[in-house]
DNA sequence: AAGATAAGTTTCTAGTTGCAACTTAAAACC
DNA sequence: GGTTTTAAGTTGCAACTAGAAACTTATCTT
């Protein structure tokens, strides 16, 4: 199988740098994960999270406006002003667990408390993995990049001569 | 079931500010992708991702000391400085192709070209999704906070009760 | 009517980013 | 063997961003 190296210029059209755009820094993640505790207002975030005011009211916005949160003044109390989870925001969930995953294996170091569950059956999420198509766990050794042209389905068959531009990621 | 609101103080302990602090910052994690794609040494990560000289010293030395990548001064040329993914760093993999895969659902809208594909048989990976113990895919309704003392194992049965201080996240 | 609360805005200081020029050591070239 | 090039940084400096604290405005409670 050829190793030849991907062209990065074109990698760097891939969704990564938009999805840092939006949430690539550290307070619109805690907010974003306040919100998903359902944290809902402005001074609820405010002392949750720890964050400063004119800090808070920045990324709020910001997410408003990227269509991760939603901002809906309560008509029971027209002081208060609900922002609450898009489907955009909510479906950001796998990428913050695998997150916390990771962190809470290599960074804090304890296992934290209280623990994610399956509701249905109490029991804690499995690690979020990578998987292929087959459902099989793959590893960075397992992966390559492809060309969107050179994509087979699940029925058609190439043969087995893999595409010439295809590389290893994370190869060591 | 209670809806009791989880103590977020203690949520506060869980590994994102942790995992954050090391890589919650756009030019780490555009550097960490690059290394993932390859790349190896200085000028190369200057060139392939656009960062500023100092900024992208600060960074690798950053990412050196917590772990992520190692550095090593390479024998053959000893101008050059090979810079590595630690196992610490390859494992931040799914918590990168989640965002990644986030980003180019919602962010971009293009499709990413390459993509990202199983070796072994040339089709593109799944989503990374959430998973319960049984590899049922979750969602954020089917999710709720147990405390880790109250957590039952896949053998033992605490009967239907489920703990008093739980909740579900993201509740709409 | 007075006081408290919610959601911001403003001000000002301290730290961070990013460009460009400089440094140092090793390799390549002639 | 001397000059040039390359690699991996460091330094200096202007522009921008973050953060704490005080201020504002509208609404609600008593």
């Amino acid at each position: 199988m050829g190793k030849l190296r991907e062209p990065l210029s074109e990698i760097a059209q891939c969704g990564l740098p938009g999805a840092l755009e939006v949430i690539g820094e550290r307070w619109s993640f805690m907010t974003i994960r306040a919100a998903f505790n359902g944290v809902r207002h402005f001074e609820e975030f405010l002392t949750e999270i720890g964050i400063a005011r004119n800090i808070l009211a920045n990324r709020l916005t910001r997410l408003t406006e990227s269509g991760i949160l939603q901002r809906k003044p309560c008509p029971e109390d027209r002081r208060k002003v609900e922002y609450r989870l898009t489907e955009k925001g909510l479906d950001f969930l796998p990428a913050m667990i695998a997150m916390r995953q990771w962190g809470e294996k290599w960074a804090t170091g304890t296992p934290s408390n209280p623990v994610l569950v399956d509701e249905r059956d109490s029991l804690p999420i499995k690690r979020v993995t990578i998987r292929g198509h087959d459902d099989r766990v793959l590893s960075h050794m397992d992966l390559c990049w492809i060309y969107a042209a050179e994509i087979r389905t699940k029925d058609s068959d190439l043969g087995d001569d893999l595409p010439g531009r295809v590389r290893k990621i994370g190869s060591n």
